[in-house]
DNA sequence: CTACGTGCAAAACTTTTGCAGTTTG
DNA sequence: CAAACTGCAAAAGTTTTGCACGTAG
């Protein structure tokens, strides 16, 4: 797994017409090893856990890289910062439904949708490129029972 | 028309709890004098034309009076710098695309959309606040043409 | 009169960039 | 060895905030 891993990203750095230099190779190994979003930093520190010598700068200049090529998404979620969600490879048209009681990020799929947002970008006279649905939405539980089982997982607001 | 904002303005900054000052009312009527999409220094300028004594600072403690109450949606468009949107008053559920050619934002609604994307958010257990989608999609004039006729009404890239 | 609001300028935060030194191919 | 890449620290760009002064109620 990880030998294969370290395979397809020397490709992918090839393919790209790019150097391919340990701090970049643990920095794609960090972003692809796990399917949780965050941030520039977030990966920073992951990436550092397997190359040290990682720097912020690297970290800012690679993720274009990834984005680009479209590996990796983009997320904007009313924060400061940008998130980066990986799962796009498995699931290339998933959506986000955020609960704003604890900040837990739910990701699903639905074709029916993706053909009525497909339909309808065509009626208006263009080629849809890139589908991005948010639903903030509240826990019914919550609601209901006045307890959210996703509550203790709040995140941090920042 | 004009007075009949005042009064609105007025109504409202009182249900909010706070004082109406000359600066709060500018910042408000220029919010709501456009139909178009602006940034946070976008709308001190605008504000600055009815009020010259209007500052950032007080455009920037503003907006979130507004995008709290509702009147005013915040935009992320993928941009270093937020936009504002002053169209979900009149158009409570509509959304956004935007061309990748040339920038264009087209508004759109479809409460079949709007349908399915509140049975999906009950079937996972949550109760849909706030539903935002967003295509990027390029123009297919552009693509059988080699033309397309808003690439001249291109915004500044930042 | 006093609590709330304002402008200014400095600070905070994320992201970008210039540069001198290092590494890849 | 030359071109590409890196880390560091400074810079850039947006948004927030402390403070002294002003003003609404």
């Amino acid at each position: 797994m990880a030998a294969d891993w370290e395979k397809r990203i020397s490709e992918f750095l090839d393919a790209q017409g790019v150097r391919s230099t340990a701090q970049r190779r643990a920095i794609i190994r960090a972003a692809f090893s796990t399917t949780e979003h965050y941030t520039a930093d977030e990966l920073l520190v992951m990436a550092k856990k397997l190359d040290d010598s990682v720097s912020r700068a690297t970290v800012y200049r690679t993720l274009p890289l990834l984005v680009e090529s479209g590996l990796l998404r983009e997320l904007d979620l009313g924060k400061p910062h940008k998130y980066y969600d990986p799962n796009y490879l498995k699931h290339p048209n998933h959506n986000h439904l955020i609960c704003v009681d604890c900040d837990k990020i739910v990701e699903f799929e639905d074709p029916e949708l993706e053909e009525r947002e497909e339909m309808i970008s065509r009626k208006l006279g263009f080629e849809p490129a890139q589908k991005n649905l948010q639903i903030r939405a509240s826990c019914s539980k919550l609601r209901n029972s006045g307890a959210c089982e996703n509550k203790k997982r709040k995140k941090l607001a920042s």
